[in-house]
RNA sequence: GCUGCUAUGGCUCAGUUGGCAGAGCACGUCCUUGGUAAGGACGAGGUCACGCGUUCGAAUCGCGUUAGCAGCUCCA
């Protein structure tokens, strides 16, 4: 017998060389049926592998993230099963689960197309159907080799491991072999629903070195009413794209004459504005001061800074009286130049330094991708001057200001440490102590971070904030990078207090990241219905017929003049149509009037979000509504 | 940049095997002066992304270029 202990701390007796699977069926049919995998002692494991000690048992079902796992890559060998039954002559490279389903790379001399992706997915259902196990074994290198002798991408992988003197091991679904870690469901009948969702074109080993394969996208889930709910959400997201958005509320409009040089429109110059406005009132509460560096430097800065030997390939460059000089990528070379102008005392210290930085930057062109990646966006960049003392207090303030910042959208954040990367500047033992310093900056603070091994900048290690929007989707905007490398190269320094020069350290640090990304963020987190503070237009006035126009433009203008935002719609339409453009631009606040109005010096007020308000004296709505646009909520 | 797909009025999209370029919305004029999500009539608007080719004839077929979309890679 073996003492099993469970989750919650549970301990119960089984027969020896029971099985994961056993004890998830003595736990309950309910939760056998959603079962995947099984955790034993912390490492994952296949549900039928016997138990011979005593040892802690986890059952992961499809509600837990490794279950779920577990469950998308035994789906990826259903389809690769799929995929070898319609097409025999393919060459199976890997199939890992994904955030969001899971993918198979194949080698096939054409690529797939729609309709292959429809009979693939029949065929993955009729295997589901059919309900198969699957079954695992190990065999040693030169017979992993001698098994796998027509599949080179897989012999690849079977070499990287050979050395290591390990067995390897491989998993039989029907008439398909594949090696494969594992964990794997036992049966796939637990395959209720699936949706094969793209194929595109991806790199072997992700590397544009190597050959192009087909890759199939998809998901599956225990029931089909998840796929239904995970289709809906798609169709939300598209529902909400900013590039569409962008078009339909007239925000902002990128052209043929300039890939990834976005144009901002009136609409979208209002946002950007009020989200400058209040970026500078938060700063300027946060003891910083703002300067602005040219966009046009010359070589030479860019020599001492780095980025002509690491960053060059992204730059654009130019030239002008026979002098070579390049489009500033980034801010900082700029406020070096600031800092030196002047000698430093450590009473001025810490200094810090803002800067809304037009940045050019050179992007693949395949990259490019409405706001949220551009080639010449605005950073609100900041670099903060400091003695080492002062770091992790600077950096406690600086994600005090984040918070601050995001709370205000209601975005919700994780952090991620990036650490060394390979292209790097400077010596191992200043990127220790600028390492250590994040962390111990998070530590204080008590908040939880991922490693993100060796994607730091190369003058430094960086924090970088990762937000979530209202679909649950993140994306990378704030970043806090600690540099010992630019002062050095700059020869920055400040008198401490016993007379001697020293060197400061510094920060650089984004809170949006860019503007235009952070706009293409707001523009999807609130499906474009803007909160009242940031809307392009607040409040639309809407006639009846033409008698009211000369009370309609009264009106206008007196919310004007409170500082409104106003549209006046004089057009001859029925009231009824203008109310529907109105609702489709998403004013938050429309007011109809008639001649009831006019008659009482009131307004029909009805608002985006909550419908008909009924009828208000023109004053108190002037009064409320220019306070809840102070508000900013 | 790489792979695949796409490109037709301001927008969304039809356009069959190659045979005179279409619709709805938006826009303009007129009628209508109305009460909470599209009133009516008329009108203007397109060298079918660009270039080269095949053909008696190209929006349609081929090649190239540009841009967009999806993915890879990269990133704020």
């Amino acid at each position: 017998m073996v003492n099993i202990t469970l989750k919650g701390g549970v301990v119960r007796t089984y027969e020896e060389g029971t099985t994961a699977a056993d004890i998830a069926k003595s736990l309950g049919a309910g939760l056998y049926k959603a079962v995947c995998v099984a955790k034993i002692d912390g490492k994952l494991r296949d549900l039928r592998t016997p138990i011979t000690g005593n040892c802690a048992v986890e059952i992961l079902t499809f509600d837990d993230a490794e279950g779920k796992r577990a469950f998308w890559h035994t789906s990826s060998h259903i389809l690769a099963e799929a995929v070898l039954h319609l097409f025999p002559d393919v060459r199976f490279a890997i199939g890992p689960a994904i955030d969001n389903g899971f993918y198979y790379d194949f080698d096939v001399p054409a690529p797939f197309t729609p309709e292959d992706l429809e009979c693939i997915e029949a065929e993955f259902i009729r295997l589901v159907k059919a309900g198969s196990g699957l079954e695992r074994f190990e065999l040693d290198a030169p017979a992993a080799l001698e098994l796998m002798q027509d599949e080179p991408y897989k012999r690849e992988l079977i070499q990287e491991h050979a050395g290591k003197g390990e067995k390897i091991s491989f998993y039989r679904l029907g008439d398909f072999v594949d090696l494969c870690a594992g964990p794997h469901l036992m049966n796939i009948a637990g395959v209720k629903a699936v949706k094969l969702t793209s194929c595109t074109g991806a790199y072997w080993r992700g590397s544009e070195k190597n050959k192009m394969l087909s890759r199939i996208y998809g998901i599956t889930f225990p029931k089909k009413a998840e796929l239904d709910e995970y289709l809906v959400r798609i169709e939300e997201a598209k529902r909400r794209d900013h590039r569409k958005l962008g078009k339909e509320l007239s925000l902002f409009a990128i052209m043929d004459e300039g890939p990834g040089f976005p144009f901002f429109l009136p609409n979208g110059m209002i946002v950007k504005n009020q989200l400058i406005d209040y970026w500078r009132e938060v700063h300027q509460k946060h003891g910083y001061v703002e300067i602005s560096t040219p966009m046009i430097l010359n070589q030479q800065l860019w020599h001492r800074s780095g980025h002509w030997d690491h960053y060059k390939n992204n730059m654009y460059t130019t030239v002008i009286d026979e002098e070579d000089y390049a489009v500033k990528p980034m801010n900082c070379p700029g406020g070096m130049l600031v800092y030196k102008l002047a000698p430093h005392s450590y009473r001025d210290l810490p200094l810090r330094i803002g800067e809304l930085g037009l940045v050019h930057r050179h992007e693949l062109s395949g990259a490019l991708h409405g706001l949220f990646r551009v080639r010449c966006f605005t950073q609100d960049d900041a670099h903060i001057f400091m003695t080492r003392e002062q770091i992790k207090d600077e950096i406690i303030g600086v994600t005090s200001l984040f918070d601050e910042v995001y709370s205000q959208f209601g975005l919700r954040y994780h952090i991620e440490l990036s650490t060394m990367p390979e292209d790097h500047m400077g010596e191992l033992e200043d990127w220790e102590t600028a390492t250590n310093a994040l962390r111990a900056a998070m530590d204080t603070l008590g908040k939880p971070y991922e490693i993100n091994e060796g994607d730091g900048a190369f003058y430094g290690p960086k924090l970088d904030f990762h937000l979530e929007d209202s679909l649950g989707r993140t994306w990378q905007c704030g970043t806090i990078q600690l540099d010992f490398q630019m002062p050095e190269r700059f020869e920055l320094e400040y008198t401490g207090a016993d007379g001697q020069k020293h060197r400061p350290v510094m920060i650089h640090r984004v809170a949006f990241g860019s503007i235009e990304r952070f706009i293409g963020i707001l523009i999807e987190h609130y499906a474009g219905a803007f909160p009242l503070w940031l809307a392009p237009v607040q409040v639309s006035v809407l006639p009846i017929s033409e008698r009211q126009h000369d009370y309609a433009r009264e009106i206008g203008a007196r919310l004007r003049e409170a500082g409104l935002r106003v549209d006046l719609d004089l057009r001859n339409e029925k009231v009824g149509y203008k109310i529907r453009e109105t609702q489709l631009q998403k004013v938050p606040y429309m007011l109809v009037v008639g001649d009831k109005e006019v008659e009482s010096c009131t307004v029909s007020v009805r608002s985006r979000s909550e419908g008909d308000q009924g009828v208000v004296r023109v004053s108190d709505f002037i009064q409320a509504v220019a306070a809840e646009a102070c508000e900013r909520r």
